[in-house]
Order: C-alpha cells, then sequence, then structure tokens
DNA sequence: TATTTAGTTTAGTACTATCTAAACTAAGTT
DNA sequence: AACTTAGTTTAGATAGTACTAAACTAAATA
C-alpha cells in the first residue's frame, strides 16, 4: 500500500451527508420514479450533482447504501444517458463519478430522443389508422365507417395542432 | 323479458373489431403504460373513442376480454379522470359509457391538475434546500459551502427558466 | 505466478401492480 | 319474498422490476 494514502489518509468520509444533499438526493429519487427510472438511479445522480469532489462506487455505496451491483448498472445508465461521466483521478485504480451540471444540455437531447420520437411515432400510427380504415370501408356499415373517420379525423386536428408546438418548443429550449 | 329485445335482437356483438379500432385500442394502451396508468384502461378508453354506440362493462368486457373487475376498476378511473362518461339508454339496466371526445380539454386539466402541481412542487423543495444550505452554512467547509451553493443556484436558473414557459404554454393549450 | 482489487454479470429474493375469480351489495323482476 | 342481474369489493395468482449476494472477469501489485 502507497504511503501517501496513509499519510493524507484517504477520506473514508463517513461523516453523514448535509441535510441539502439528503434533499436533493431525494428529490431527485422521485423525479426518477416519475419518469419511470429505478429511483437508485435519480439517488446516484442527486447525491453526484452536490457532491463537491468526483466520487467512487465505493463511496456512493456508503452514502446511500446500494449494493456494488446496483451501482454498477445505475451508473451505467447514467453514463449511456449522459447524465453523470466517469473522471480518472491521479493515482487511482477506481472509477470515480462526477455529475454533469449542464441539465438544460440534457432536457434538450431528451426532447430530441425521446419527445421527438414519440410524436413522430403517433403521427406514423395515425397515418397508418385512417389507410386501415379507407381499406376497411366496405366491412363498415355506411354509418359507422363516418363515424370512425369523423373522429380519426379529430385525433389528426389535435395532433397537427400539437405539432405546431414542436417548433415553438424547440425554440424555447434551446 | 321485454318483446322489443327480442324483436331488435340486442346486438351481443361478436362481431370482431374492425382492425382500426384494434389499432387505436393498442395506441390508447401504450400510451397509457407511458403515463402510468394501467394499459387496459387506456384500451378501455381506445375501445369507446371509435365506438358508433354507447357500450355496456358486458360488451366492452368481450371485446378486450377483461375481468367485470377490471372492467369496474378502469371505467371508474376514466370517469374520475373526465375521460369517459356514463349514459342512460331507454329502458336498459345496465351502464353504458361513451368517450369524452374533447380531448383538448383534458389536456387542459391534465395541465393544470399535474403538470403545474409538479412544477410547484419542485419550486417549493428547491426553495427549501437552499434555506437548509443557509442553516447549515457553518457545518460545512466554506470551499464545500461554496460548491453546493453554486449548483443550487444552476437549478434555481434552471426552474426560473422553466418558469417562464408555464404562461407561454398556458396559452398555447387554451 | 499468486494475490488483491475493481467492476460486471448472474441467480435468486422481495416487492409491487394488475389482473381474475368469487364473495358480496343493491336494486329490479317475478 | 325469492330470484335474477349489474356492479363493487376482496383475496389471491401472476408477472415484472429492482435490489442483493455471490460468482466471475480482468487488471494491477507483490
Amino acid at each position: 500500500m502507497a504511503l501517501a494514502s496513509q499519510v493524507t489518509p484517504r477520506k473514508t468520509d463517513s461523516t453523514p451527508l448535509p441535510r441539502v444533499r439528503l434533499e436533493l438526493l431525494d428529490v431527485c429519487g422521485r423525479l426518477a420514479q416519475a419518469l419511470n427510472f429505478p429511483r437508485s438511479v435519480g439517488e446516484i445522480y442527486g447525491l453526484l450533482y452536490l457532491s463537491p469532489n468526483p466520487m467512487s462506487a465505493q463511496e456512493i455505496g456508503d452514502a446511500i447504501s446500494l449494493s456494488k451491483g446496483s451501482i454498477s448498472t445505475g451508473t451505467r445508465q447514467l453514463l449511456s444517458l449522459g447524465c453523470i461521466r466517469k473522471v480518472w483521478l491521479q493515482e487511482e485504480r477506481k472509477d470515480h463519478f462526477v455529475a454533469v451540471l449542464e441539465l438544460g444540455d440534457l432536457v434538450r437531447s431528451a426532447y430530441g430522443s425521446i419527445f421527438k420520437v414519440r410524436a413522430d411515432n403517433a403521427e406514423r400510427r395515425l397515418k397508418e389508422m385512417v389507410e386501415t380504415l379507407a381499406e376497411e370501408k366496405n366491412d363498415l356499415s355506411k354509418e359507422d365507417h363516418a363515424i370512425i373517420k369523423d373522429r380519426l379525423q379529430r385525433l389528426v386536428k389535435l395532433q397537427k395542432r400539437a405539432h405546431q408546438f414542436l417548433p415553438i418548443i424547440e425554440r424555447l429550449i434551446k
């Protein structure tokens, strides 16, 4: 074992977290749940976001009592989402993690990769339905056909409306 | 049993659903899941949305093979959300349901009751964190305090930014 | 080369959510 | 009053998710 690590006795940092950090951790945990992510993933991010120093998996586990395995998968998810980064510390073997602070960027990319995809998908499926209805015209009574057509038309209108938002939203978040 | 119901032999309507309807049903099911509702709730709505006639629980169950119980709870949820309405048909004992077609209204009320509440909540919690940090100032090293303060400040900025959206969004969806 | 350490993957557990079936309630019919 | 029917509520089955512990892989140190 290197002497240095004894001289600067590696902060195991068993000092409990300050309350501010616990609060953010909690908020992020809840947010994650609302977005259908594991709560623990949000907690890791919240922990890192207010951490003055990069944290190792070990330290994360100590702070929010999570198993090695969960931290491994949780950090992987956050990395792939671009929410955290790995940093290599001088003379350290362990990976260390820091939060990406530019949340605006994250929101932007989330918009592009999630929201927009959803919107496009919905549009495509609605188009398909209109086509399907046309194909099935003969199988339906005239009245039923008219009713269904009318209701699909309502959806198309709604869709168009929503579509007008997109550029506005895009401009707002840029 | 009333003669009338034999003369107009109550369409048990075991005719399978047209494909358009199956497609919408599927889309709504997925949408529901994305919004953290049971898939079946979305399906019921999707079924009713393209139904030419009000449907009884029985008919709903036949169409998407769901138990009485699930239909009972599912319709209750949809009613409380304002997504469907009950209609009483002439000389019928059973409840019948129709979809509320004005989805715009639904979006609007969802905005008010969910989105806005969330935003307000987030704002409150962030304020609390800022206060907590102030209280804990002495427990933290000068550097750590500065770092945390800075990062909370970033969140406050982001929040302010988001806050500017609200009135714009409100205007858009009205 | 043997040992320690960091991190990943897997197997299994615990918990939660949604569904069904059946018991129950209430109201209308005979 | 007894029976049927519609709908609600409950108890239990099932499936999916998120976690832990432990087996495993790979790399650094002795």
